[in-house]
DNA sequence: ATAGAGTCCGTACTATAGTACGGAGTCAAG
DNA sequence: CTTGACTCCGTACTATAGTACGGACTCTAT
């Protein structure tokens, strides 16, 4: 199941083939060897399991609210096993997850009332208008 | 307290003069005109209560979630009174913030797993690391 | 009347996260 | 042995939301 192309990779973990080759320019990914049998640098690059893991998992960190820049970190971290500075990374994405969680919900009660007001006609300014424009 | 110069608004409602003219550039904020006393176009410009309301407007719906187009949207429902529209993008927006709390929420609490197993020394390979590696 | 702060305006640049494009080369099947 | 799909690589472009810069002008206070 290994030694994939570009494309593989890119189909079985549900990203653009551009989007690889993004991630390796930002040396989020290695870029294997071409296997052009012969010598200089011929060839198709073929990717293995640990690379499909390491792109699964910047996946998983992105949807966790890390930033490509954070997910670098994280990565070299893995290399260094600098588990402090790995925690104190994963505290402060909990802390900003809890700030913005807050801040939504302050918006999505705010709009839930909006809706029903504006759905209760009557009211002649839209009440979702002129909410925001209170401070 | 009304006709402000355009640094005066930026600095009661929190904001860089440049956004302002951003904000203008993209017909988000109406550009008053110059009060040069004389003629052609010279001159400060003046801005009074409503581009203040206005302005405040933006920066409340920004922090609601919504997008400088969807605010756009709204601003011209407003004057149009269309208020079946603002209240259908008002529902997408609460759908679209429940959608990004859920989300959020499932990353919080793997994260807080994460950090009290990191924190527990003995695992050998960092969990925060390899927890993303998982599909 | 002159300095200094602030404004006007256009253009250009920043960050983040990709997408798109085009030519050249490679690979597998018919 | 050629066709067609795919890959390689560099460069360029997209969207979103601003920031920064520089020269000219205006306004206010001393």
């Amino acid at each position: 199941m290994h030694a994939m192309t570009i494309g593989q990779l890119a189909r079985r973990v549900g990203v653009n083939v551009e989007t690889i080759r993004f991630y390796q320019r930002r040396g989020l990914l290695p870029v294997p060897g071409q296997s052009g049998r012969g010598g200089a640098s011929g060839g198709v690059r073929r990717y293995d399991e640990a690379v499909f893991r390491r792109l699964r998992f910047i996946k998983s960190a992105q949807a966790a609210g890390f930033t490509l820049a954070e997910i670098g970190e994280l990565l070299e971290l893995d290399a260094s096993s600098d588990r402090a500075r790995a925690r104190e990374l994963a505290d402060a994405r909990i802390a900003a997850i809890e700030r913005t969680m807050a801040e939504l919900d302050t918006a999505r009660r705010a709009l839930i009332g909006l809706s029903r007001q504006c759905a209760a006609a009557g009211t002649m300014p839209c009440p979702i208008i002129t909410a925001f424009e209170q401070p």
